[in-house]
DNA sequence: GCAATTTGACCCCC
DNA sequence: GGGGGTCAAATTGC
């Protein structure tokens, strides 16, 4: 199915997503502590499905932005040049570089998923990470560190996160996850989320879809507002009224913060929720309401 | 001494 | 051509 809504006028990328960011940090979060709140005295009614149909609204207007982003961005893909072009000069040198290879091995940076979380301080996410650059980002207050997960050189995984101070907020921090973990993470972190995933996939989704993800395991101790992910996902055919699916994923833990939390991993098509309020069931409670 | 971090250069892609 | 992601030598910390 087709966005049936167009952005309004032509915006830079990076304006794409900061306003899908800003969407979906605001309908998440918002909606999410009205729900979780309005969930501890549960009876079915109209509430739950105001709250559920904001939290879809803003899921939704954040997915059309991030779907023309996608769609801007796609005639990148097929066909990768190989990774040294070869007319470079090899013998540059500088006051700390006095020999440089004869050649580097670069790799693509195509990742097949990215999940950007905003958080007061950088998570600590059950993985270890090495630091292996800092840029400074055009238009950019701060910098940007790249990590890339420890195991990368004996387990060969290639999951790495950016991790950048808020634009808007200092004290929070931007980190962009990228790649999944081919490494074996902790399965004791693994393991300590109650959530729930919402699915925006179509009637035939299979669980399997809405298993607790290679995505990074939250350090719950933090308050982590938001998350959002918008590469490679073909749910811009489903934006037009996407179908729910909900599931118990794991255990409760009792560390869980105090206020909800959401995360959204578009590019698998789920959306996660998580809160300490009391077990939700997000399933009987749209069935009864809504959508199914 | 080893591992992690820093930092300038290299390279990809728009 | 330039922004941004990655590499890898140099530096720093334990």
């Amino acid at each position: 199915m087709e966005a049936s809504v167009k952005r309004e006028g032509s915006t830079s990328p990076a304006s794409d997503w900061k306003m899908t960011v800003e969407a979906l940090i605001r309908g998440a979060r918002d909606s999410a502590t009205l729900l979780s709140s309005l969930l501890q005295d549960h009876a079915p009614g109209s509430p739950t499905r105001v709250l559920t149909e904001e939290i879809l609204s803003s899921i939704s207007k954040a997915l059309l932005v991030l779907d023309d982003c996608e769609k801007s961005a796609v005639p990148r893909t097929s066909n990768p040049s190989p990774p040294f072009s070869g007319n470079r000069q090899n013998e540059v040198s500088s006051s700390k570089r006095k020999i440089i290879p004869a050649r580097r091995v670069y790799k693509s940076r195509s990742h097949p998923y990215s999940c950007t979380t905003l958080t007061t301080k950088t998570i600590n996410d059950g993985y270890s990470w090495r630091k292996y650059g800092q840029k400074a980002i055009y238009n950019a207050t701060f910098p940007r560190s790249y990590y890339r997960c420890t195991h990368k050189t004996d387990c060969g995984c290639r999951a790495t996160r950016q991790v950048q101070q808020s634009e808007e907020n200092p004290t929070m921090f931007v980190i962009t996850y990228m790649g999944e973990h081919t490494c074996r993470s902790d399965p004791n972190k693994a393991s300590t989320s109650e959530s729930y995933f919402l699915s925006f996939g179509s009637g035939t989704t299979k669980p399997m879809m809405l298993a607790p993800l290679p995505l990074p395991k939250l350090d719950f101790d933090e308050e982590v507002v938001s998350s959002a992910s918008a590469l490679g996902s073909s749910l811009s055919e489903e934006l037009g009224l996407p179908e729910i699916m909900a599931v118990e994923a794991s255990e409760p833990s009792p560390t869980l913060s105090l206020l909800p939390q959401i995360s959204f991993d578009f590019s698998r098509g789920y959306l996660d929720m998580m809160s300490n309020a009391e077990f939700i069931n997000i399933d009987e409670l749209l069935k009864d309401d809504l959508l199914l």
